[in-house]
DNA sequence: GATTTTCTATGGTCCGACAATTGACTGACG
DNA sequence: CGTCAGTCAATTGTCGGACCATAGAAAATC
């Protein structure tokens, strides 16, 4: 009889079907449609700006529920790829993922994962080369227009409003990268610019000469990028952040800590 | 009668009352709650590990409906903020950002933009340097052995197996960037690593005399690593990632294209 | 022709119900 | 005493339906 067959089987052990079978992980419903809209999403099917069914259309569509649905959407808007309109003519249309997305999911790593401030300037001290190198060989007119006028505003607040100063530090720098024309780049090194001016805020660092000499650093930065020479604007953006690095590393030392021990966010309170 | 003075006041207009509001965007309940609960959980009130109310603990304090409420957790979930599971004594709790779901995200905006394969490359040489550098000076003897050992694999796979080589090499870059010890710069540097070995399979790169310049490469640069010389191990770094982008140039340049234009994915339809 | 009103398809929200899951608890059994 | 299977209960997963809010189009009005 068949039982007994299947009981043997079981008792003296089937090698071939319980080969490579480890706990089965069984995924809800709105994660798989989320992941197949993903697929078809990237794969093309649907290009940005194009709708997709609505959600009583996707409920038939499925065989899922309209609730089941609706989580899916939500996944999808978290991740980027689309954005939900109500009203008439309304509905979920694709998205391209922004860089401000982008950087806060680097945002939520760095806090969740209490980064320390050594880490950031580290990915800090990689990029920013770059990034020089890169605005001084792409950038445009406009771009170098853009920068100038920050620099101006920064060399104004630097003995007047440090607050001040330390966000429009954190534009240059965003203005800096969106110059490299690397889309990636930009909001790689955005979010760690955004991330550090955070970090600075909370450890009250930048003191006066510090300013002064960042001040001082973009204005020679600016300089190579003005002359297209990115050869110079990287190295002065090299020795720029590790000057910077080595001052954090000296504050930090002097407060009585350690960049690797401390996170760069302290709880918010 | 009121009637009239609202039509005066709307007619005559008021500019004190229309200062600087323009089209007001009415969140979603899901939204505002996310956002609520993601401070909360930054801020450290709710430390990786502990469990957030129930559902129904929630519908009960929010004031929301249970649907609401699951489409809050799923946006949670997709930051990688809490992992739900389901039973008695499941629930949602805590989580740290895994790495996995921020090379997720890194690749949804890669490819949902169409990122060129020229933007990676420079990511690349970018980080891949500083990668390097760390790895040569926080590597543990785990570290290192893992390196020793993926690198055998690769040179025994570079003459027989592309496709398994290829997988290797990402193993290779990701082992590395793991022995730097900065969790942001490995995430980055793994993601981008990963996302240049679809991009090379796509393109059918690597002819057998650039897997083995790449291998070699990887011993070098494994040697410095040995000796925890990290400015050595960064020069090397710099070179091998330098002639790698100059062959992948030339490799375009030779199909008819240009890295800059061509996107680094194509539709996988 | 410009303005206002009406219409209606769509997402936003809520409620209630049941199924599926899972870990603790219980008790029989050896 | 330990092991094992069965029971139980709390929690998420899923479904169906209902109604409200929104926002454009279209029609009606001036």
């Amino acid at each position: 009889m068949t039982t007994l067959i299947f009981m043997n089987s079981a008792a003296v052990a089937a090698p071939t079907m319980l080969d490579g079978l480890g706990k089965i992980r069984v995924p809800k419903s709105c994660d798989v449609l989320a992941e197949k809209l993903q697929e078809q999403i990237l794969s093309g099917a649907y290009p940005p700006g194009s709708s997709l069914p609505t959600e009583r259309e996707l409920v038939l569509a499925t065989g899922l529920s309209r609730g089941s649905i609706r989580e899916t959407l939500r996944i999808l808007e978290a991740q980027g790829l689309v954005n939900t309109r109500a009203g008439r003519y309304g509905g979920s249309v694709v998205a391209r993922p922004t860089d401000e997305l982008l950087a806060n999911h680097i945002n939520l790593f760095a806090k969740g994962r209490q980064v320390s401030l050594r880490s950031l300037v580290e990915v800090r001290q990689a990029l920013e080369p770059m990034v020089a190198y890169l605005a001084a060989r792409n950038r445009t007119d406009d771009d170098l227009a853009e920068l100038r006028r920050i620099s101006a505003v920064m060399d104004a607040a630097a003995l007047t409003d440090v607050p001040r100063f330390l966000e429009e530090n954190a534009n240059w720098h965003t203005a800096l990268s969106a110059a490299s024309h690397n889309e990636l780049l930009h909001a790689l090194a955005s979010s760690v610019s955004w991330l550090m001016v955070e970090a600075s805020r909370i450890e009250n660092f930048a003191s006066e000469d510090v300013r002064l000499l960042v001040a001082r650093a973009h204005r020679r930065i600016l300089e190579a990028i003005e002359a297209k020479d990115g050869d110079a604007a990287r190295r002065r953006a090299e020795r720029d952040v590790l000057a910077y690095a080595k001052y954090l590393e000296a504050a930090v030392a002097a407060a009585g800590g350690t960049m690797s021990s401390a996170p760069a966010f302290l709880a918010a309170g």
